[in-house]
DNA sequence: TATTTCAGCTTACACTTGTACGCTAATTTA
DNA sequence: TAAATTAGCGTACAAGTGTAAGCTGAAATA
């Protein structure tokens, strides 16, 4: 095998193993690198032929669920775009997310509010993106200005994020009753913002 | 001195130490018993006479947060009561709040979403309390049904505290911003839970 | 083929952590 | 006053941490 090669298995095995670490008792600032090295099959001091820090693979892998999320929106796209009702396919797709996403889920959401500026910054980068795309959305479907539909936007993604942290501990069923209403929560927000546009 | 006066003082200055290394870099998980010891001026074993675990520390801290909430709720209520508008008399009494109790407001973020399901129950039970009440006092004032109600109020208190994240790491400038956005978005939901109260 | 590069290893060191154990001195109780 | 209680202390230990230093063997390069 190359070198290379060889190398970027490696870094994946780190990354993976630092994502399997982080459940629901651990956060990014309570995983050691002894530990993640340990369940990545490497000695400790072998880390650092990969990443500077423990912060750099951190920020490494709040990208890494940054880039999940926005595959997910390109998911709920298509899907509203082949006939889907609009909040109901995104939060259910959302909501399907986090199921098969969980512990990159459970990064964002508590890096967010973490003891880290930079891994929060990282963070609210990707959150922030998703807001932009879904105020674009929103004017090309309802008749608004700019700042309407950017409040529109931010206050449905944080209705999103908030039902999606309840979800991640709740059981399928439970589950369900958070989507549906979140889903009644956005209409609220959606009619309430066309309310304010009307002359 | 008596002894149980003696005794308490010590376990209150455990309690301030505590909350003062709960900074924007510290969460509850990452301070250790000696640290809390040392700030508190004893010696580390000490600890155990006061508290069993840092746990127990811990829902201690989370309570006291949460009694500062309630305070939080009585003054808005007061300051509404004697002719304030609601929105925007509970956001601006809300942003005060965190101003004045950083740390305390940081403390119940934190471990809204932090590793210990223990702190997470706790830290829930505040919200839960805040949102009955939210939703109690919007049945007196909207014409609305006991589940619209919640919805809004549980929408309004996840925006609200969403909002104080926010303001959380901003100037006095930018928290005033995010203030009137959150409030805008208040309007928002109430306009569109009252729209899906009418037949 | 001879040389250089470098991913991964072992060893080592100085720290910090939680907590068990037993002592002291002052307050409380009898 | 004599005895009991107890808040707080000092010492000690095992376990974990990050990371510096230097080695090894195989792949890459010349």
């Amino acid at each position: 095998m190359s070198r290379q090669e060889q190398k970027r298995k490696t870094r994946e095995n780190i990354i993976n193993a630092a994502f399997s670490l982080l459940d629901e008792q651990r956060s990014l600032s309570a995983i050691s690198l002894r530990e993640v090295a340990r369940a990545a099959g490497i000695a400790p001091t072998s880390f650092y032929r990969h990443f500077k820090d423990i912060d750099e693979l951190g920020l490494t892998l709040v990208d890494e669920a940054g880039l999940a999320l926005r595959q997910l929106m390109r998911q709920a796209r298509l899907r509203i775009e082949s006939g889907g009702r609009v909040i109901d396919t995104s939060v259910d797709t959302f909501m399907e997310f986090i199921t098969a996403n969980a512990n990159e889920f459970r990064l964002l959401l508590r890096e967010h509010t973490g003891t880290s500026m930079a891994f929060r910054k990282a963070v609210l980068r990707e959150i922030q993106h998703f807001t932009e795309e879904l105020t674009h959305y929103i004017l090309t479907r309802q008749k608004l200005s700019t700042s309407l539909a950017n409040l529109q936007a931010e206050a449905m993604v944080k209705l999103v994020f908030s039902a999606g942290a309840e979800a991640l501990e709740s059981d399928a069923h439970k589950r369900q009753q958070i989507g549906a209403r979140v889903k009644q929560q956005l209409r609220f927000i959606q009619r309430g913002a066309q309310f304010y546009a009307e002359p």
